[in-house]
DNA sequence: CTGTTAGCGCGTTCAG
DNA sequence: CTGAACGCGCTAACAG
């Protein structure tokens, strides 16, 4: 590979002129930047990234850190994020989890090869996050909360929208619901249960613990708490899924114990993903607004590379999308029938 | 950041010293290590990443190139490289295209800040490629055929797949079969319609230019090409659309002028998407192993960085998935019922 | 076994 | 306007 000196070499002057000349400076004789650009592109020159980084102490790249890189979810918040660092002139870079030792974020935040990161991903342990977060390396969570300095928040409301497809549920005369949660350690889930067991207080109901069941936010855990809730003599009214695979998982459940969904039992999930407003019945959910949480998180992010200080958390609002698994005759405030 | 010296200077050591303690280096005294490994502790020291990359020219970091992080379809892909990265014990990053001048690939595979790279967008020039490509730089191409050194190639066999999957339409009995191309310069959209042309030639069917339309592979393409052919009086038998998004809208368009799919006409697509199993009538389709060309394509990528030469390329199966959208009375060999 | 030293490639002074 | 020299943080080769 061509380095800049091979460059002033063949261009016949020293290496520190070539730099200025490549890098714009003023105070270079035209005559002379154009033949170190001619040595260069005749060199195929290209910067050594490494020895720039390590120059200047950065990288305009931020590192985006994801659980798993699948699904338009995951998508649209990396639209959001890539399109306000396109603004900021920076790289973004997304990466997964990884098994071994020392892969991704190890790499990547750990040893600074980028100069801010946001993140989703439960597998980065919290500490990890502690320690490396700083002036030099601000980290935007998206899947938790962390009182340290310089670890910024942005959040979908969760809990709000569980609320309110729970209160959805509430206002079509269901009395008996269901919640089927994620993980016990997913932050997000227990949000969604908060705002459901908000909604049945409202409703003075009391929280009966028989209608509680865990999942693990995959389809077949949905389809195992069909199965397990089907066997019962009391079938509850509706369910309130954690996410939409595991409600997705809980239809089909039905289906194969010839439950009618939604005259037998009504089904709400959680994120909105493709596939709910394509399956049938088309499913009840909450809309998270992936794209502007990208938007949002990444703002935040260069707000504090640039050096601003105190930027309060942000919580974005959800929505409820009403489709035929919950049946839609009632109307909620804020909701929208698609 | 604490640095090495800071290490070395509290360890009371001096910084070669530091610097082998800390990289299992035998040789190091096993007292003294334990006194640098509680000072590296202690200040929380991280090793510099630019600074290692620029000394040792390597980053032990490969990158995925992608037109779109989206959907489930580049997540197997994805899965599979890091499969095999893991194993490697390399950080696998992906990027997206971006606007600006001098983002993601420029950033990292031009600066080289990674060892090898996998890519699958198309908005990459073949240029940047060509003058990037070298034994330091290994590059696997997903998308496109590019005869230069340390160039190599996987891909799944799209003109295969096309040739079965019009077969099959052929083999239902229906003659005039309509293509909904992608991009012209889509490499692979051209080579679906190779496959279509070899087996219209094979049944002794001309080719018959007024049933080839040319979409985006969008799903309002695909949706316009309806309006478009639904507005003729001679409706073809069959639709074969170069992949699945085009083919759902195309399935929607004749919805809206009450065409039914598949009794009026056939639809089938190509990629086997998600939502092609939800939709209805449920889409057949064709089916690229994503998982298994992203191990090979890693694997492959593995062996040039390890030095081996001539790597040939490879071409991995395709699978036709029947399902309701061309009533599927016929069973393909090879084939699956889904 | 440990300390010293020489770069990796680049950007940036500071003399000339 | 240009060139020489220094150092970013680290590893590796060589002395001691």
């Amino acid at each position: 590979m061509a380095t800049l000196k091979d460059v002033a070499k063949l261009a016949g002057v020293s290496i520190g002129t070539a730099s200025s000349a490549l890098n714009r400076h003023s105070g270079v004789k035209e005559s002379t930047r154009k033949k170190v650009l001619e040595a260069a592109s005749l060199l195929n020159y290209r910067p050594n990234g490494a020895a720039r980084d390590l120059k200047t102490q950065k990288t305009d790249t931020i590192g985006v850190f994801l659980h798993d890189l699948a699904g338009p979810f995951y998508s649209e918040l990396i639209r959001g994020i890539q399109d306000v660092a396109d603004e900021y002139e920076y790289a973004t870079i997304a990466s997964r989890g990884g098994k071994g030792r020392n892969t991704s974020w190890t790499r990547l935040f750990v040893e600074g090869r980028v100069d801010g990161a946001i993140v989703l991903d439960p597998t980065v342990p919290d500490e990890v996050i502690r320690s490396t977060v700083g002036p030099t390396l601000p980290i935007v969570l998206l899947d938790r909360i962390l009182d340290v300095p310089y670890c910024l928040h942005v959040a979908a409301d969760h809990e709000g929208g569980a609320y309110e497809v729970t209160k959805h549920l509430l206002e079509s005369g269901i009395r008996r619901i269901a919640f089927v949660s994620g993980p016990s350690d997913s932050h997000d889930s227990n949000l969604r249960f908060r705002g459901y067991k908000r909604s049945l207080e409202e409703f003075g109901i009391e929280l009966d613990h028989s209608l509680i069941y865990r999942g693990d936010f995959t389809e077949g855990s949905g389809a195992l708490v069909a199965r397990a809730m089907l066997s019962r003599d009391d079938l509850p009214g509706g369910v309130f899924a954690a996410n939409d695979e595991m409600a997705l998982g809980f239809i089909h459940g039905c289906e194969s114990s010839d439950i009618i969904v939604p005259d037998q039992i009504a089904v709400v999930g959680f994120d909105d993903i493709i596939v709910a407003s394509y399956v049938n019945p088309a499913l009840t959910t909450v809309r998270q607004p992936m794209y502007e949480l990208g938007v949002v998180a990444a703002r935040n992010l260069f707000r504090t590379i640039r050096g601003e200080k105190d930027i309060s958390p942000v919580i974005l609002p959800t929505q409820v999308i009403i489709r035929d698994s919950s049946k839609g005759h009632v109307r909620t405030f804020g909701s929208v029938h698609v």
